[in-house]
DNA sequence: ATTCTAAATGATATTCATTATTATTTAAGA
DNA sequence: TCTTAAATAATAATGAATATCATTTAGAAT
């Protein structure tokens, strides 16, 4: 068995995959993404399966959970890091800057009353392919 | 007829009232808050039109829609701010901080093939009554 | 290696937030 | 006041997420 960390649980094949495809995927999956992918490897894994492991592996500190515009999203980067949205097609990039983050967190520091132990910022407008398609058709 | 803003579109007593509500109401209602508060006006409002004008009003750019741990929630207010996000009770509070709104916007400037219009930092942490109710039981 | 068992899975049912439908009502302009 | 497209209320339908439960399995004990 592959040693993917050391919290208190079974290391299920299903586990093992579901966490493999989100190292690799390097993008923000939905449930029913991750299920598509796991399925290759795990043809029989059932959708339920995957439900209750992306969130118990959030639990767990293994993923993150990201939500936009109302859809779950699941990713494995724990490298803080900013998110760059798309209000036209929903999609969501990583954007890292250390700078921000630094600057983020001692502004943090002030707050009275709320102990922050993390951050991130959502930075929203318009894609790339989004700007394209709309000058054309 | 109360003027609320110039989009094309009927003011209907249901509206105004939802709107005025997320005026008043500093927080972050989810829809069966707005819900419940519209009803003490309009007492046979119904929730489908709870809803739909949520999300319409939304479009429309009078009313902004937020996602914390997957529940969906309203506010109206349109001052640039950041959020305050308990881990443990979901609450949400404001956080004003024209800085760190500059700096942002500042660094976004920067990034390539992404017209950003808007950004909003959420900061993750325990509030204070989190905190207390930690200690004691 | 074999046995044991709490935990996990797969299949399916259930829940419940959200959306769709449609007959009726209404805001707002003529 | 009349007209009508838009909005509402009531309700049905949808679908993401969770619960249930019989079966399987990871991991520990023997
Ligand atoms: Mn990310
Ligand atoms: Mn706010
Ligand atoms: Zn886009
Ligand atoms: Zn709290």
């Amino acid at each position: 068995m592959d040693n993917i960390g050391e919290a208190d649980m079974k290391y299920t094949n299903q586990r093992v995959e579901i966490i493999a495809f989100l190292r690799e995927h390097k993008g923000h999956p939905t449930v029913d993404e991750v299920y598509d992918g796991v399925r290759k490897k795990l043809t029989r894994i059932s959708k339920a399966t995957v439900y209750k492991n992306l969130k118990f592996l959030s639990q767990k500190g293994l993923l993150e959970e990201v939500n936009v515009k109302g859809v779950t999203r699941f990713e494995a980067n724990f490298v803080p890091h900013h998110h760059l949205i798309c209000r036209k097609c929903g999609k969501m990039d990583d954007f890292q800057s250390e700078e921000l983050f630094d600057y983020s967190m001692k502004i943090a520091e002030d707050i009275e009353g709320f102990s922050i132990d993390s951050m991130s910022t959502n930075f929203y407008g318009i894609c790339k392919q989004c700007k394209e398609d709309t000058i054309n058709g």
